[in-house]
DNA sequence: CTAGGGTTAG
């Protein structure tokens, strides 16, 4: 259905100022009946009650109408024809019923129909008050009507209508266009923020991607102020003193949306503190969620953040498990290597009779495939097939690929690609071309990258793969070609960024980082690194790094890596023996890898590393992925 | 009596 147009582009606008706000209607009755509806569980049912407020004269009432009619726009199982009939026989609706009809016509599939019915509403002379304007809000957002939005927008400020519910549902609007600076300046502008106004602008920050934003302000909301410097990004002070604060300041209390937002930003950004804290506190403050999906994102989180331990406490604590709950420990348990704990799981699940879904096998398949796991991987490929009936989709056949291709079963992979039902996906391609760097697979490799270019011309990972591919093999023309094509297509390298996060605050760093405030002592540390890596006999192996410069030059670049920057920062600032944790955005470079496993030996150190695929837990020496990633 | 925020599983 087309839009209304003129009324919103014309001089007599609904968007109107009235002259002074309607008194309110208010007739509140007293009767049996009107107790029947608070049960009312479908139409059906309904009928019936409103045969009985007839009989009684209910039906004259503004009180009675107005429950009527709100069970049958509001409520699921109610009926908007049955609404609208009730309402089209009431000579001067009030304020309420409007709103009602129009609110029930945002939840509706028809959004459209709200903003005709409230333009009907003001023709007919009425005016719209603080309970309107949300769900026309809501409606804009949902047709995605900007400009609409906006003359709403005005017309609320018009109206000097200062509730936070308003301004969150308009909020809402912006951030669903993706406005975040827009949405953040309203934010900062509401004269009351409650909880859902702070989740609104949370979930909007965590939605794009801007985790470290949602992650301050969520900090903020108990205004803990710890200021920021370019270097380090500010997650959240110390747990304890957090809920102390909190205690003590009469702040906004999070709830459950606060941390289903929070907790995937915790996980993204690897901030185990800050996880470890919600998890404190939704123990203590949030009884009532005990079947809560919430669970279900701690479990998410602690894997994501490298304690896969707490994930099975977590997980294995729950009442009720939740096929999600599985589906996230087992893929937990496949991105920390753990194939064979998460194939156990898997059979623990079948044991307590719970159907699988294919979510499941993305799980089961990648732990599989980080495992090393090829025969088990195949046998889980067919049954899931056979036995329980899931058509593969594209995760699916991305796991096998990637695992026959890790392997080295180039031919089986290939024979694979090619009986597939679906067109390959970028990610195919890369886990494909991916396997052809580490066995050196020179020419499935340049068949991979071409592909992955047809769907993808910008996805610079693959150019990094494919010119690695060369350098492994001396082709250095080669290397120099797909770094000129690189610049012709004005392509940015993604800047590699470790984070280690330390008494909650995490610190970032980038390749050849200068600006953190201990800069000098990282680079003392980085020295003192190199020579021991050296006594202990580690050769960089400089293969991987895509431009033809001399020797020196590209071990100067190996040894300031982000992830070793990360680590030298971690090494000087904890005590001996403790574990460090970092994150990486890209995957590990293989030089990288071997000089951690050694550093991990030479300075007695557990080293938790996350990269864009998996786990690392580097100790003595060694890497839990087994050189298999 | 009517209004705003909602994840996770490669």
């Amino acid at each position: 259905m087309a839009l209304p147009s003129s009324p919103f582009t014309s001089k007599a606008s609904a968007f109107h100022i009235p002259p002074e706000s309607n008194p309110p209607c208010s007739l509140l009755q007293k009767h049996p009946s009107l107790s029947l509806l608070s049960g009312c569980k479908n139409m059906e049912t309904l009928k019936q009650i409103h045969a009985q407020f007839i009989k009684f004269g209910l039906h004259n009432t503004h009180f009675g109408l107005s429950k009527l009619v709100g069970f049958c726009a509001l409520s699921p199982s109610g009926n908007s024809n049955y609404a609208l009939l009730i309402f089209d026989a009431i000579e001067n609706p009030t304020e309420i019923l409007w709103n009602t009809i129009i609110h029930g016509y945002a939840l509706s599939s028809n959004p459209e129909l709200a903003l005709e019915f409230y333009v009907k509403m003001v023709s007919l002379g009425n005016y719209p008050n603080s309970y309107t304007f949300p769900s026309l809000f809501k409606s804009c957002k949902k047709l995605m009507a900007a400009q609409i939005g906006k003359q709403v927008h005005g017309c609320v400020v018009k109206l000097g209508l200062d509730n936070a519910v308003s301004f969150t549902a308009l909020i809402g609007g912006y951030v669903s266009r993706g406005c975040l600076d827009e949405a953040r300046e309203l934010f900062d502008g509401i004269p009351v923020r409650d909880v859902v106004s702070w989740n609104a602008m949370i979930s909007g920050y965590a939605e794009v991607g801007r985790f470290g934003e949602a992650l301050s302000l969520f900090e903020n909301m108990w205004k803990l102020n710890v200021t920021p410097n370019e270097s380090t990004l500010v997650s959240v002070l110390s747990a304890s003193l957090a809920v102390f604060r909190h205690m003590q300041l009469e702040r906004v209390e999070p709830n459950d949306v606060t941390f289903l937002n929070i907790l995937p930003a915790c996980a993204h950004m690897g901030a185990l503190d800050m996880g470890r804290w919600i998890h404190v506190y939704i123990n203590k403050n949030c009884h009532h969620l005990q079947n809560s999906s919430l669970w279900t994102s701690v479990i998410d989180m602690y894997a994501k953040c490298g304690s896969i331990e707490a994930a099975k406490q977590v997980f294995f604590g729950l009442e009720t498990k939740s096929l999600s709950s599985w589906n996230v420990m087992i893929s937990g348990l496949a991105m920390h290597g753990n194939g064979h704990g998460a194939i156990d799981l898997f059979s623990k699940l079948i044991e307590e009779g719970i159907e699988p879904d294919d979510v499941t096998f993305v799980g089961l398949l990648s732990a599989c495939s980080h495992g090393g796991l090829v025969e088990l991987g195949r046998l889980h490929f067919s049954s899931m097939v056979q036995d329980y009936k899931i058509q593969p989709k594209l995760p699916h056949y991305g796991c096998m690929i990637d695992l026959l291709g890790r392997a080295g079963l180039f031919d089986e992979a290939k024979s694979l690609l090619e009986c597939m039902d679906i067109e390959p996906d970028g990610a195919i391609w890369s886990s494909l071309l991916g396997a052809c760097r580490i066995h050196g697979n020179l020419e499935l490799g340049e068949y991979a990258a071409s592909s992955l270019f047809k769907l993808d011309p910008n996805n610079h990972g693959a150019y990094v793969l494919l010119s690695n591919i060369y350098a492994g093999a001396g082709r250095w023309n080669d290397v120099a070609r797909i770094r000129t094509m690189l610049n012709d297509n004005g392509l940015k390298k993604v800047p590699g960024c470790t984070s280690i996060e330390l008494d909650s605050v995490v610190h970032e760093f980038l390749v050849s980082d200068r600006t953190h405030p201990q800069s000098e002592d990282i680079y003392r540390m980085l020295d003192e690194i190199d020579r021991r890596l050296e006594m202990a006999g580690h050769v960089p192996n400089t293969s991987e790094v895509h431009y033809d410069m001399d020797e020196e030059w590209k071990e100067g670049i190996l040894s300031q890596h982000s992830e070793r920057l990360a680590i030298a920062f971690g090494l000087i600032s904890t005590k001996p023996g403790t574990t460090l944790r970092i994150v990486k955005n890209l995957r590990v470079c293989g030089n990288c890898h071997s000089a951690t496993k050694l550093i991990s030996k030479i300075f007695n150190r557990e080293i938790i590393a996350r990269d864009r695929n998996r786990f690392h837990h580097f100790k003595d020496g060694c890497c839990s992925c087994m050189d298999y990633w």
